[in-house]
DNA sequence: CTGGTCGGTTCAATCAATGAACCAAGGGTG
DNA sequence: CACCCTTGGTTCATTGATTGAACCGACCAG
């Protein structure tokens, strides 16, 4: 149970991804990580999620090759938390868990997910219905839903509202 | 805080769906509901899930609408949780749950999900290549792959071993 | 009456999450 | 230099969830 978490007696690939992406919060990081979020802080203040839990949740996701560490700055030293090829393979599972979350369990839409270039809205796992063909998350454009809070405080929540492709790292516009 | 998790600062889809099946068990209950299975001890003895955990799951996936508890025989009085629509709505979210997890981290393919009648292998999210169209969930056919344990002990991994649809019950052979 | 099955509930022990406090390496300002 | 600030953590006591074993109750079969 190298992981917290074991479904071992399972042959199952859904339950090896699951030891993998099934704890509390992992997910999510993986979401903000995918809308551009690279630092522990803005992690921080956008889940509001315990600082001890965040760092356990950062390394475990970098050990499976999900998010890659990096400096940014040597001085002082500064390093993000970059999502790899490995993470961004979970968009398609991503999009299709929101898409159930909104249409069972949501009203409005928060957040539209667009082809860009052409414009057109994203199908139910990432696909553009009017080339017909899976749009790969750099080509994403996400822009705000109606649902959305205009005002938001944090301003990991504020970068997000501005639109903006998957994977471009968020410009909190501080220092 | 319902459901023994929050994520209420956030305003997302996908929070909202992992408040619903983002418990530890929960979609591997939805993934064996999607299976066949129905009955509380094929679930016992498939997920090898704490007895009390499971009763927790299976009322938290009947009151969210998931799975729907009906009687089956009067006498004993004998119920069975069926996974409803909005259940089967999910079969794409772990289908492409699955895919990541074996791409990623496994190594042989432990079930093949085929189109009923063309036999075309399904792609990443449960579309069939060769029809172009998605397969409902009743369509799909699973198979075992290479890499699965040919004899396992327990009798509902026997039952998964037989091709069959999804969502049709499984067949444990007792009684 | 006895034993067995099915579908649970109860309970003590363990494990994980939470939130507040603390820490340390660097700046930047005066 | 003194002081405070930012970033990215760690530590720790409290609370909450998970676990596994034991128990329970309705029913049936012999």
């Amino acid at each position: 149970m190298a992981l917290g978490k074991d479904y071992a007696t399972q042959e199952c690939s859904i339950a090896r991804a699951l030891e993998v992406v099934g704890e509390r919060w992992t997910l999510l990081v993986v979401r903000d990580a995918l809308y551009g979020v690279r630092r522990y802080n803005d992690f921080l203040v956008h889940l509001g999620i315990p600082r001890a839990v965040l760092a356990a949740r950062l390394q475990a996701l970098t050990a499976e090759g999900i998010l890659e560490k990096r400096r940014y700055q040597q001085s002082p030293p500064r390093d993000e938390y970059v999502v790899t090829e490995r993470g961004i393979a979970l968009w398609p599972t991503l999009r299709s868990l929101g898409r159930w979350g909104r249409e069972h369990f949501g009203e409005e839409q928060l957040r539209i997910f667009r082809h860009t270039g052409c414009g057109t809205e994203l199908g139910a796992y990432g696909e553009c219905p009017a080339c017909g063909t899976f749009v790969p998350a750099p080509d994403v454009l996400m822009v705000p839903g109606p649902g959305l809070d205009p005002d938001p405080a944090d301003p990991v929540s504020r970068a997000l509202l501005r639109p903006k492709r998957l994977l471009e790292p968020i410009d909190t516009g501080q220092v």
